[in-house]
DNA sequence: TGGTTTCTTGTAACCGGTTACAAGACGGCT
DNA sequence: AGCCGTCTTGTAACCGGTTACAAGAAACCA
């Protein structure tokens, strides 16, 4: 009762409660094998008792690991990055590893800063940008810190990326919207700056063009709102249209509302479609035509990249996953 | 060239480039006042040229504080959880405090484990595991780490806590479905041994006994195919329904798309009710009648709550918060 | 019996920061 | 000049673990 009761027992408090050494204590708690079952058992009842568990972060200096990965998002809203993360999470877990969560804000010196408190508390950084050019980003930090890209701008200075094929993947998406008979297709972009929105805009030109059709994009910003807006705009324009391909779900969804409520029929008098095929697609009715990406499965092939590139594996440079069509009745009445 | 190409530069490669002691560097980075611009500068050149970036994990040691939170979670699944995620990281930024994932995966050793390894990882816990009880969680963990329980189970050791009132928000729908008509109200329920599940459950038998109805309780299990067989069992056994209320909004996803595929209108043959106004329950079609918890809110509160409890100030132990009804078309045509 | 091997255990240095304390430098005052 | 206070800087201990190394004990063998 006369002992430090504020604080927490350390590995010499062990040591001194079991009368041995701090590296048996040490040996036992990780399970090495030459320790005497004796003295084994001494430890354990005098940990037991002092209530004592080990200091992860003491742990962590000394053995140059800490065994969590930093995940740097631009932001957290919707259920894309939410997939992602439940994907990264789970994979994580299986190798016995933590998420610290580093949101960028999209203030890229916040995000630079936000990177170098990352040295020392993680092993390895798991960077989802695809509005910051990287370079910026990377130039302040050790290049010897293991890092994978998820759908980033192509620098980074060599590390390996993951992405989906944006590119191919509006221009399948266009060319589904012509083989159900339509010729008057608008795309609402995504945000200005970022690459996958981008890419999906060129794919989206592209295909057209391929197909002796006139482009038409409108702004958008990757949000509900921005779908909404742009339908507005559609019928203030008096612009003709028959499909609507978004640049992503949300987009589309919000496309899907206004057009609801304008008393406009999906899809016999418009068809829409999405990108990204964010559990809510399948829900919405009608349902969402899109590109299927498989977000959360993309977010554990990071993670798993990532820890072979933190364990000294060979990990291959760079993955493009073709996302894959998934029809559903906002474009066309037969499927589901 | 002949230096250590590998590793990063440490605090003494700093003070020896700039000639000066450790004591000067950590002084200079930790923008103390009292340092010479002169040594300042040359502390700063020096930093520049070995790309030093200090190391958090040693710096946590000296302090004994690691400026990250823990967050403990039973699931990652579904919009619930990474709203409330949501809401935790911007209120964590704004302290600026990281968040450290721990999903708990539903196992309870596996749950006292990732608990003693957050030790020296963080500086405290948001817990959030209304199908466990906590006692035995607990009683595994030194008491003096601090921790914010959101929606537990009523123990924990005297922790602070935040709550939703579940009783009174499924007597207040309840009472909103009967207002519409309705008698034959069907509850779905949500998983066994969970907390918010339970007092929803007995909100609903209240409110029914009170208004001299008979309560009919289906087994479900907060997700969304859970609520399609319930529908299922409705019809199976041909039981008398004008109404359903789930436990939560994806069980009542379910329900609907189930009713869709039935061919069964909602609301005029059968109104839907669902609890935590999820973002996907305004989107759907018919919009989602619910119960509002402002669920990110709620998860910043938390951390705002667990900051506080850090920082040694005096933090109220328990606060019950009020869900607010929100009525869209599945339980009611007039509305929005 | 003594020598060699193997197994167990302890001592102390180390990981990379922070910080109490002491000492030196400098300026102002009598 | 001598004394004192203030400001800057360095030395070394410390945070709580791990682990290289050495030493002692036990087992085996000739």
């Amino acid at each position: 009762m006369t002992g430090k009761e504020i604080g927490q027992a350390t590995i010499r408090d062990v040591a001194r409660e079991a009368d041995v050494s701090v590296a048996s204590v040490s040996r036992v708690f990780n399970r090495l094998p030459n320790v005497r079952p004796e003295l084994k058992e001494r430890v354990e009842q005098a940990a037991r008792k002092l209530n004592y568990v080990p200091h992860a972060g003491a742990r962590n200096l000394s053995m140059a690991r800490t065994g969590a990965i930093g995940v740097v998002l631009p932001d957290l809203h919707g259920e894309y990055f939410s997939e992602m993360l439940r994907g990264m999470e789970r994979e994580a877990a299986l190798h016995h590893r933590h998420l610290l969560l580093s949101n960028m804000h999209l203030d890229i010196g916040y995000g630079i800063d936000a990177l170098r408190n990352m040295r020392g508390r993680v092993d390895g950084l798991i960077v989802m940008a695809p509005h910051i050019n990287l370079d910026a980003l990377f130039a302040q930090l050790p290049p010897s810190i293991p890092a994978v890209l998820l759908n980033c701008q192509d620098n980074g200075q060599g590390r390996p990326e993951l992405r989906v094929d944006n590119v191919a993947g509006a221009g399948a998406m266009v060319r589904h919207l012509i083989d159900c008979g339509r010729r008057a297709i608008v795309h609402v972009e995504g945000p200005a700056g970022n690459v996958e929105a981008a890419d999906r805009a060129r794919g989206y030109v592209r295909a057209m063009e391929a197909a002796g059709l006139k482009p038409v994009i409108l702004p958008g910003n990757f949000d509900e709102e921005s779908g909404r807006r742009a339908v507005d705009r559609l019928q203030a324009e008096q612009i003709d249209v028959d499909a609507i391909f978004a640049a992503n779900d949300m987009t589309a969804i919000g496309v899907m509302v206004a057009l609801r409520d304008m008393g406009v029929d999906v899809p016999t008098q418009v068809a829409v479609a999405g990108f990204d095929n964010i559990p809510l697609a399948r829900l919405v009715s009608p349902g969402l035509t899109t590109m299927a990406v498989d977000i959360a499965d993309m977010g554990a092939r990071g993670i798993n990249r990532l820890v072979a590139l933190i364990d000294g594996e060979a990990v291959p440079q760079m993955e493009l996953r073709q996302p894959g069509l998934i029809i559903r009745n906002s474009s066309q009445l037969s499927a589901a």
